[in-house]
DNA sequence: CAGGGTTAGGTGTGACAACATCTTTTCTGG
DNA sequence: CCAGAAAAGATGTTGTCACACCTAACCCTG
């Protein structure tokens, strides 16, 4: 167990820390499981296999990077350097839109497309194991509580820029 | 709003799905919120910051670098060279151990002390206001549910491996 | 239609994460 | 005591985040 596991089970910290640490514990533990179980497997990491979700579900001719960049989770992702990345690994073609030649469009490869199917298929069963771990009034409860945790962590951030 | 805020306000996605971009996404906002008003105004970064408080806690003689590591949230740091940049900042010392020449303790330097004080103003400030973002009880039971989230995890994780 | 602002994307740099490998020092079993 | 295992760090490499700055293309107003 790590120090700050311990730290969280039974010693004296502000209620304020404990969700701090709580929160962050949580986010580091999904990622290892998702890490072990869906990117190493499928040679991809998390980024990576954001951006195939992202294209499999958008319109044939792809997503310029701007779209790939505001569908993404975190805030600030290098889309493209990622892109380019991605590219030199086969998994997407990046094509210069004829209407407005400073937009680049991306679009999944064969490669792209398969090595997302096997990737999604373990994605699934960790989501389907995930669903077991808390009893469905938890799991409501945990993101109704999370939302209303973000939105207020929004309006701390919010109040800087007054 | 980004799209994956979108996503998780009032479409289909599994319960599974929902709690992962939950968690995801209000890490992300605290970070946020952590990195402009502590990070930023103190020149720090998060993993800095993490090291003089881990520093401060300590023993006068200091921390080993693998102690260091033990106590990060983060699970693989890349303790020595965190630590070489840290030097070179000013922020802490590096001293051979005589008894196991192994060892290297790791001390703060009064710059180091300096700036972290400074810092936990400000850090201190932010746990205040997150205290104020939920009821008491649903502080309780946020901090619990995703406490059992993170235990239920670790056996999906541990699974691998027996 | 010309010049300036805006937008999309690329590039340069520094810090961190994750992984592999290597060196030095210590420990341990015979 | 000594050879090999183990431990603690250091180092090399790749990928990502975050920021700053730059360029090219478009648009819009005069």
């Amino acid at each position: 167990m790590s120090v700050a596991e311990d730290l969280l089970m039974g010693n004296p910290l502000s209620t304020g820390q404990e969700q701090v640490l709580s929160v962050l514990l949580a986010r580091e533990q999904l990622l290892w499981v998702m890490e072990e179980r869906v990117f190493k497997p499928s040679g991809l990491t998390e980024p990576q296999f954001n951006v195939l979700r992202i294209l499999k579900g958008g319109p044939d001719e792809g997503y310029t990077i701007g779209e790939i960049r505001r569908r993404m989770i975190a805030r600030n992702t290098d889309t493209p350097r990622l892109v380019d990345r991605m590219v030199m690994l086969g998994l997407v073609r990046r094509q210069q839109s004829p209407a407005d030649r400073r937009h680049c469009h991306v679009r999944l490869t064969a490669k792209g497309r398969a090595t997302l199917v096997k990737a999604s298929e373990s994605h699934d069963r960790v989501l389907d194991d995930i669903e077991g771990l808390l009893s469905a009034p938890q799991q409501r409860t945990l993101v109704k509580v999370l939302e209303r945790f973000r939105q207020g962590l929004k309006r701390l951030a919010g109040e800087e820029t007054r």
